[in-house]
DNA sequence: TGTATTTCTTATCATACATCAATGCGTAAC
DNA sequence: GTTACGCATTGATGTATGATAAGAAATACA
């Protein structure tokens, strides 16, 4: 749980003691890769921490094909916050790319931390701003850029995830097929485009 | 500025008196269809909420072409949220559809409101989760849909929108071109599928 | 280590959508 | 009323990406 308490104490700015006193809304878990820990229809309860390891969310649409909304390796929370916050059912599934070990926020945890740090307050808004910020630039790329211009955004992007996510969930998150990944990487490649790793 | 005030007040749970407290915050104006209220490369100070007429929000590219973000009608807010938030630089343009009038809300307004009423606080988290959810969905769309859907989609969620935006409009904001959103409309008609207004 | 399964690539063909160009229509400008 | 302009439609053609299928490569498994 070493990652995540520095989380929220070194940067979020929580206490030693205000975190001590919500621990208990907190609880670790260890799940094995191809795990799902959220359906469709269920009610999400908590946000997903991922200590060590990778998660991904997405739908599947009536054609039976997945789409995939977002990736969470270390240090990142996944979770239906439109599930969790509206007590709807979600719309999307949750599960294991890589054997995952993370920490199960209750919803209530983020109020409580709210209601005793004015600077985890602000922090939590700005989590959030950045959120939409980055679900706006998706859009963006989505309406105006092809499937290179894409992949390429999202090398610079996700460098680190390039090498963990199978092609094909890089291709479902870019809304193309396999193929068609594999043929822009070709392309790139031909082109003498090889991705930076420093 | 009636609109404006219901919206705050009733709706979103302030009292006149605390209203009324931070009401210098805020500044009503006019403008002309056409008008340009925000650029990239400017500071966004202000959020802006639509007393009535019709505002957009969109980018443009490098070939010049305009992917449009959002529409803002009566009783909505439009912003770019990560400028004001990040005090960057904006990423797009804000202008009018139709003459439009509308308030600036200082960015320091929505701060005073939280900390005078919990309720609000309370309904401005729930406003941007409401966002969140449905850029979300966006996103589903571009990734999974084709034209027509989308198309269909845009119908049924925006409906009063239909007849006030000029369809090219609605062609960039679903990331298609007007020749495209054309041919869609003609087989939807030849389908004999009529939008439904209430 | 060898076999099975998943993932990636490649090729061919199909299709949705883009591009380009021409026309018509409605509305605003003079 | 005539002209001009922006917008919508339509047709012809181009192109990026999808679908299908097969084989190669990588990975998991036993």
């Amino acid at each position: 749980m070493t990652n995540f308490k520095a989380y929220f104490t070194e940067k979020a700015g929580l206490t030693d003691s205000q975190f001590e006193s919500i621990s208990s809304l907190i609880q670790i878990s260890k799940i094995e890769k191809g795990t799902v820990i959220l359906q469709p229809s269920e009610i999400c309860q908590h946000a997903f921490f991922i200590e060590k390891g990778l998660l991904r969310s997405y739908t599947i649409d009536e054609q039976g094909k997945e789409h995939i909304i977002q990736f969470a390796p270390e240090n990142w929370i996944i979770s239906d916050r439109s599930s969790s916050f509206f007590n709807e059912p979600s719309e999307f599934y949750i599960d294991a790319i890589e054997e995952t070990e993370f920490v199960l926020i209750d919803t209530t945890f983020i109020q409580k931390a709210c209601e005793l740090s004015s600077s985890f307050q602000q922090f939590n808004d700005k989590a959030l701003q950045n959120h939409i910020r980055s679900l706006q630039k998706r859009i963006n790329l989505l309406i105006g850029a092809n499937a290179e211009t894409r992949y390429m955004d999202f090398i610079t992007s996700y460098p680190d995830l390039l090498l963990r996510v199978p092609q094909w969930m890089i291709a479902s998150y870019l809304g193309i097929t396999p193929e068609s990944l594999s043929r822009v990487r070709k392309e790139l490649a031909k082109r003498n485009f090889k991705p930076k790793f420093d």
